[in-house]
RNA sequence: GGCCCUGUCGUCUAGUGGACUAGGACACCGGCCCUUCAAGCCGGAGACACGGGUUCGAAUCCCGUCAGGGUCACCA
């Protein structure tokens, strides 16, 4: 039995999104729990759309996520290389060989002639196939289009026939081939098209089993058909389902925070955003939900990976990332995270980490996502901005309160322990035959101007007795 | 339009002919706690798309209908 080889083959066109991430995921959690191997390969053979800087995001949010793959254009690999665009002259020999046995063949057709003919199929419902119109063309009308400086573009031959396969995760799916078009698989500049590359790179890199989106399903019986005509065994497919938007369409842009990259900036961690995708269509079968990455592994199945499609939800995620910050992660971990975060949203607090760290260990258990932390970093850090309606309310407050506030402020002493700010702000309260929550209210609304937030003996805690009492003592000026 | 895939609470799912009064999680609603917003704890509401079969028995098997999605590029 050889050893289980798979690979993620994203093109470099855009960001890596939440469903990219998770076929990603899919086949390295394959890999892991088979011990096999897991390629990163890129497929750039759309020079118009691929960019380079795409392909680094790829990457630099695959290592984010910690899928790690053992081959790959980075690391290289005995398979390589592992960028389509650096393998252009491999494919082009395979063309060669398939024209030679009258399995391909030429076509110089121009896009336009196509479009128009796709659009006239399509008015007549039709499915749009190509007619084959240059299967047999004569020397003399090969000439002829040489002399107009056409150049062709290189069609498979689909061979008509009942063509089946077992897929993985779909079972028994089968086709009719006389509804596939044939493809081209050397576009006329010379460059490989998808059908083509992945089949003789999945081939050549020795992959075992493809694991990939349902959108590719169709594909697969043209892929099928070229490994027939080059005499090539196929590897197992399994389609895994499609993640939809909460509208059950295609998950887009415009759906809000669906790349890997905004998830980021928006304050998930990494583990929390693996742990949630990974349920995206499989579940384990003792339906736990909370797991670290090695029990995913243990438990994963390709078996159990559903075959309907799964609709994306974000706030089942905020939740998983609640939780993990609150239950699973270290704090020293969380303060590695803040501090990227800083960067990537490019803030500054300048803090000392041993406070960031008591923030963390007080705060952690309501926060959902990273940059809630934020709230009371943003407290400490910066004087309170005061809106008209606050001032105004300010204002309202009886001016006897504010003196018994100020004045039981000043006389406390210990700044540095939370229950004893608890109990004396109650005494005080108490002492006045005042209702607790007005003082606190009043004295929240002194603080940071605003009516929500973190408890207010942390607030009065953090900001220690100076700070507390310039704080108060500024504002009392003004209203 | 052709072809392909799919259909369990709003969402992710458990379920593979009897253990289903259909279980869990998120969200939602209510209560407790309480200095705000939360968190936490306790409780509640909430689904087998529809119609036919097969069977003693169907969420589970078959057929049809409807609905959703994918795909039909010199994009991947």
């Amino acid at each position: 039995m050889s050893i289980i080889r798979v690979r993620f083959a994203p093109s470099p066109t855009g960001y890596l999104h939440i469903g990219g991430a998770r076929t990603a995921l899919f086949n390295y959690l394959f890999a892991r729990k088979n011990n096999g191997k897991f390629i990163l390969r890129i497929e750039d053979t759309d020079f118009e759309r691929s960019k380079r800087e795409y392909e680094d995001v790829i990457i630099r949010d695959l290592k984010w996520l910690n899928i790690e793959w053992d081959e790959g254009p980075d690391i290289g690999g005995d398979y390589g290389p592992y960028r389509q665009s650096e393998r252009l002259e491999i494919y082009k020999d395979y063309a060669d060989k398939l024209i030679k046995e009258g399995k391909a063949y030429y076509c110089y057709c121009t896009e336009e002639e196509l479009e128009i003919q796709r659009q006239l199929q399509l008015k007549e419902k039709k499915p749009p196939i190509y007619d084959r119109r240059c299967l047999n063309l004569t020397t003399k009308k090969k000439q002829e289009y040489e002399l107009q400086g056409r150049k062709p573009s290189v069609r498979f031959l689909v061979p008509y026939k009942q063509l089946e396969f077992q897929d993985l995760i779909h079972g028994r799916l089968s086709i009719d081939t006389k509804l596939v078009s044939d493809p081209i698989i050397l576009k006329s500049n010379g460059v490989p098209t998808y059908n083509f590359g992945v089949v003789i790179d999945d081939h050549l890199m020795e992959i075992t089993h493809v694991i990939r989106g349902d959108e590719h399903l169709d594909n697969t019986y043209r892929q099928l058909l070229i490994y027939e005509a080059l005499s090539w065994n196929p590897p197992f497919y399994g389609h895994i389902p499609m993640i939809l938007a909460p509208d059950r369409s295609k998950l887009s842009k415009r759906h809000g925070a669906t790349s890997v990259e905004e998830l980021r900036k928006l304050g998930f961690i990494n583990k929390a955003v693996v742990n949630y995708i990974a349920l995206l269509g499989w579940s384990p079968k003792d339906n736990t939900e909370i797991m670290p990455i090695n029990e995913i592994i243990e438990k994963f199945d390709l078996s159990g990976v559903l075959d309907h499609p799964a609709v994306y939800d974000i706030e089942k995620m905020k939740y998983f990332n609640h939780y993990y910050i609150a239950n699973i992660l270290q704090n020293t971990e969380i303060l590695q995270a803040l501090k990227e975060l800083e960067k990537l949203n490019e803030l500054e607090y300048n803090l000392q980490d041993n406070l960031k760290l008591r923030v963390i260990e007080l705060e952690k258990n309501r926060i959902y996502l990273l940059t809630d932390f934020f709230e009371l970093f943003d407290i400490i850090q910066y004087d309170p901005i005061f809106s008209d309606d606050i001032l105004n309310e300010l204002n309202n407050f009886d001016k006897n309160i504010f003196e018994i506030v100020i004045n039981s402020l000043n006389e406390f002493d210990n700044y540095d322990d939370i229950e004893k700010i608890k109990s004396y702000l109650k005494d005080v309260a108490k002492k006045n035959n005042l209702k607790p929550g007005s003082i606190y209210k009043l004295i929240r609304l002194l603080l940071t101007g605003k009516h929500e937030g973190p408890e207010l003996p942390k607030i009065i805690y953090f900001l220690g007795k100076k700070e507390t009492i310039k704080r108060i003592n500024k504002i009392k000026e003004i209203v």
